[in-house]
DNA sequence: TCGCCCTCCTC
DNA sequence: CCATGTGAGGGCGA
């Protein structure tokens, strides 16, 4: 039986939100911005509405820039407030849930799903699930979504792609090889500016052509696994399954310095709140790390990390906070430059349990 | 396996 | 023109 795997994504999702909170937005441009504090308007534009990006605002920009194209039209320029848009993509990831068999989450406002069970691998039946899905979805929270199905994840992301915004693109099974056929490689998932100028340079521009390569070639040129992983892309053959319940492997945070500076102690010191906030991700999430990176970004945007790694798992704020201060000390011997931002990040995650709740064993729940 | 780097993803 | 923040995954040398 063919698969039926969907991906859904909220449209403009912050600004969407914010909208939702504020009618009146609607007909205005809305940037949601993070502003890196360095100055009144540094910082880029997270997420624009469709109002603004018809103005050639988009994700990334610099606010300053941002301001210049929406200067005089009288556009809504608002602080992102990660903790609203979490709260509300809570209540949605519930709401899909219930209306799929299997939900992998991607992002805040993204999540892959397989309905072939529900479906018994019947499209049409799919859509009306999706569609449903969609409803669900705007009558409980006033958001809009696009949603792709297809027989892979790469397909039915490249479905709700190409479905923004508020849109259903279905690919069915036997249509999957024409469909694909004159799709560029850089709108393919896992395809960056890299891969496809690298692409390009071997006479390869779409997923036509990217299929009818030799995989011999793009495993010499890309390594064997992202080798194997272009033919599937190109293919629609990716087998990869939509997985629930994946636990994160890292947790990190990195902050923009009010000014550049080589001062470990300067860059520990406004750092040292995200060291909190990455520490209390562990005791949310209830794991320990093995490893501690530093990050750091220089004043030429260019990255540095240091990291050390313990035989056990550590979940000690303490020291988290010390290993990564004589981490920072290390990179800044090693850097040539200042740094412009720096960050910190666990890894090697491991659930914290039997050990340090071995009084369940002295005292069994209920 | 570790440490470091690169690429990509999303907004 | 100014350039945030989070996470996944893989390659490679030691």
């Amino acid at each position: 039986m063919a698969r039926v795997v969907g991906h859904i994504d909220l449209d403009y999702f912050y600004a969407q939100v914010e909208e939702v909170e504020e009618p009146s937005l609607k007909s205005r441009p809305v940037i949601v911005c993070v502003f890196s504090g360095r100055t009144d308007d540094s910082g880029v534009v997270s997420t624009a509405n469709y109002k603004a990006r018809e103005l050639g605002v988009h994700s990334g920009m610099p606010i300053a820039l941002a301001k210049k194209k929406l200067g005089g039209k009288d556009a809504a320029v608002i602080k992102m407030e990660h903790e609203k848009y979490e709260a509300v993509s809570g209540r949605i990831m519930e709401e899909l849930e219930d209306r799929v068999d299997v939900l992998e989450p991607t992002g805040i406002d993204e999540a892959f799903f397989d309905i072939t069970a529900s479906t018994g691998g019947d499209y049409s039946k799919a859509v009306e699930a999706a569609e449903s899905i969609k409803r669900a979805i705007f009558e409980r929270e006033r958001l809009t979504s696009s949603v792709g199905l297809g027989r892979s994840k790469i397909i039915a992301k490249l479905g709700s792609d190409m479905a923004k915004p508020d849109g259903l693109k279905v690919i069915v099974p036997e249509e999957t090889e024409a469909f694909l056929a004159s799709i560029p490689v850089t709108k393919l998932y896992g395809i960056g500016p890299k891969t496809s100028a690298t692409l390009s340079s071997m006479g390869i521009r779409t997923a036509g052509e990217l299929a009818g390569a030799q995989p011999a070639d793009l495993e010499r040129a890309f390594g064997r696994k992202f080798g194997a992983y272009l033919v599937a892309a190109a293919t629609g053959t990716d087998a990869d399954p939509v997985v629930a319940g994946l636990e994160p492997t890292q947790f990190s945070r990195i902050i923009t310095l009010r000014r550049d500076t080589r001062e470990p102690l300067e860059a520990f010191d406004q750092l040292s709140k995200g060291i909190e906030r990455v520490h209390q991700k562990l005791i949310d999430s209830g794991k320990a790390f093995r490893t501690v990176t530093a990050i750091g970004i220089l004043a030429d945007l260019s990255i540095k990390t240091k990291s050390r790694s313990f035989e056990a798992p550590v979940d000690d704020v303490a020291v988290l906070r010390d290993v990564t201060l004589s981490l920072f000390e290390d990179l800044s011997r090693s850097v040539a430059r200042d740094f412009r931002r720096v960050g910190v990040r666990v890894s090697g995650l491991s659930a914290v349990d039997s050990q340090s709740s071995l009084t369940q064993f002295l005292r069994p729940a209920r």
